[in-house]
DNA sequence: AGCGAAATCCCCCACATGGCCGATGCCACC
DNA sequence: GGTGGCATCGGCCATGTGGGGGATTTCGCT
């Protein structure tokens, strides 16, 4: 059934109409071969360890388990697979994610068939390939440096979360039983560790930057 | 070409891999057409003008224009197309803006084929279909009320994204050259209206229910 | 003409805020 | 065994905050 020097690919995602769409561009493709599918990350798991594919086309934001997720958990297990992300998004945290997982390259759903294939010939020669977006992404990331906030302490985080939720220093320090000097000395900390000069700004970067879970 | 009992139907979506499948899906029900395709607002316009076609798949969310704008236009010029929302979002906004657009349904991108069958047919016939979780939001959204923030007036809504910037009460004041009394007059009001007692939960809820630009 | 909503302004006051000084334990790391 | 980061506490003080009272003008709608 399967010819010695075709590509196996496993795709993966949620919805039928994409998954059907890809395996349209693969079978016009002489050399590459759909080895799989599956719509979501446990599925991925299953599929690839039972037909031990060359490439996955992986699509990262999915029900029952993320994409990144279910990349980490197949690279484990079949180490001679390589993940190629695919998705809709740019999200500098999703591409950070997703190669940190270690897919080999990140492309977005606006590709078309012919750079998609050449993407597959590729992650399967060890090569990696970025959609321009991806790249941005993640020279932006660099270039910004460590986000607002990265240098708070597990307590400050507390705090921080309980100005957001709107508590007044004498209510954090209630709050986390501390006296009314503990509570806002940590305020204090937080204001000038994220360079702001008032909680209200503290508030607005906290949620505007996601630094609150 | 065309048989003259078959529904017609255009396909807008800006993902190759998507309007693939869905042609495929299109292609394999004998009283379905696939009459064009486009890959955003602007080409949907063009093609449904030209094609007239019974039912457009609608992707809401594409670059250059987005899905609900088109939906609007082209049920101006084209009376007699029922629009289909064709999403992968699930938001409240995005339902009502679809749905005010003139959309008669909305579908979430995990339809099988055969559910999207029946609502192309159904939608030919003037019936409407909503996913599940449409009608979730529909329903969370109604008995929800008026969002918070709703009362607002224009004066009130500009103080609100001043204090989200971090501004102070004298600060507001003189950015929007008025006195203190004046500043201090709108945030209370602001905090009134919201239901709130400071501002952190002001600027909290500002953020997290998107009540500024 | 009248009414109400909105925007503008004033005063007072209790409390919260944020910056500044300082101090004490605790724990990890070198 | 010191050194530094962290959490904890205290006081002082200028300023911001939020609620209370009231007041005016303008504008639109009836």
């Amino acid at each position: 059934m399967s010819e010695p020097n075709r590509i196996r690919v496993v795709i993966v995602d949620d919805h039928d109409m994409v998954r059907r769409g890809l395996a349209a561009f693969l079978k016009a493709k002489a050399d590459l071969e759909l080895a799989g599918e599956a719509r979501n990350g446990k599925e991925a798991l299953l599929v690839c360890e039972e037909v031990q594919p060359d490439v996955v086309l992986m699509d990262l934001v999915m029900p029952e388990m993320t994409g990144a997720a279910a990349a980490k958990l197949i690279l484990e297990r079949c180490p001679n697979v390589q993940v190629i992300a695919l998705t809709s998004f740019q999200e500098r945290e999703l591409v950070q994610e997703a190669l940190e997982a270690g897919a080999i390259s990140y492309l977005l759903k606006n590709v078309s068939a012919e750079e998609l294939a050449e993407a597959i010939r590729a992650a399967h020669a060890g090569r990696p390939t970025l959609a321009p977006e991806a790249t941005q992404a993640l020279i932006q990331a660099a270039s910004e440096g460590p986000r607002p906030g990265h240098d708070l302490t597990a307590r400050e985080r507390e705090v921080l979360a309980l100005m957001v939720e709107g508590l007044t220093n004498p209510g954090i320090a209630e709050r986390l039983v501390v006296s009314r000097s503990t509570a806002k000395a940590h305020v204090s900390n937080i204001l000038s560790k994220l360079g702001v000069s008032n909680r209200a700004e503290a508030i607005a970067l906290a949620l505007q930057h996601k630094l609150i879970t």
